[in-house]
DNA sequence: AACCTTCGCAACCGCAAGGAT
DNA sequence: CATCCTTGCGGTTGCGAAGGT
């Protein structure tokens, strides 16, 4: 499967690539790790742009990538992290170790979207699909939506800058959660290793994640309300950002 | 068997952010 | 401060495989 090989007007070779040079790229990679993308491909002897290269060894060649099946909990991972954070791939990714943000919006896009709609939930909004919809309040993933396409920003920010921001904000609040989520966990069980290492260092991780929101709330506050609330992923700090303003 | 449709996924494209100069 | 360059992201496309008629 892939795309048909050819070649721009600059000789470049695009379209599908071959197991030589993946093994090419691989090697270069090993030997001399990656860094500037722009002059890879000349140094592999790839004759290809270093974006194919960045993007072949990102979304297939990269150790560690999972590829395949996705189990019925990371599909409900996905399905959730994308009630919360919309179509921020990357930022799903970051949360779903070993997959790509390819792999998870592929999926995403050919499969979890129409099961959602054929299960009666609107895959934008996570809420049940109704003939006319004249919510007062949209949710988070309906609301950034809307402000990418139809919002536009004063020359305080943008919509990338606050997805950006927002995405950091939600990852941090979501390592908070499990944090906390463990902490108040008052049923006797077994806790992993993982958890330990979160329990342990709970202190220091709070601290960041505190130093954290004090710097995006510094940011946040040289924006207006009505910039922020474009952005779907504030919809969960409305609080915290209102008092940003007070 | 032939044709059509849908699925799955790799790869491309355009744009924005941020760093370097 | 302006411009250029590199990197990263999200949307979209192309195409073989699989399934349906």
């Amino acid at each position: 499967m892939g795309r048909t090989t050819w070649f721009d007007v600059d000789g470049i070779k695009r379209g599908e690539w071959t197991a030589e040079e993946d093994r090419m790229l691989i090697a270069y990679i090993n030997k001399y790790g990656v860094r500037d993308w722009g002059a890879l491909p000349k140094r592999a002897g790839l004759h290809r742009c270093g974006k194919s290269c960045r993007l072949r060894w990102l979304n297939y060649l990269k150790p560690g990538i999972k590829k395949g099946k996705f189990t019925p909990q990371e599909e409900d991972d996905i399905i959730k992290f994308h009630s919360l954070l919309g179509n921020r791939w990357a930022a799903i990714a970051k949360q779903m170790p070993n997959r790509t943000d390819n792999d998870i919006k592929n999926h995403w896009n050919s499969c979890l979207k129409k099961r959602l709609r054929r299960s009666g939930i609107d895959p934008m909004t996570h809420e049940p699909i109704k003939a006319t919809s004249s919510s007062t309040r949209l949710s988070p993933a309906r609301r950034h939506s809307s402000s990418t396409t139809s919002f536009s920003l004063s020359s305080t920010g943008s919509v990338r800058l606050l997805n950006k921001l927002a995405a950091g904000i939600s990852s941090r609040k979501l390592a908070l959660d499990r944090i906390r989520t463990v902490m108040i966990s008052s049923e006797p069980r077994e806790v992993d290793e993982e958890e330990k290492t979160m329990i342990s260092s709970r202190k220091e991780e709070e601290k960041v994640i505190g130093c954290f929101m004090e710097i995006d709330k510094n940011l946040i506050s040289t924006m207006s309300l009505d910039e922020l609330a474009c952005d779907s992923s504030y919809y969960y700090y409305d609080d915290w950002l209102r008092g940003c303003f007070q």
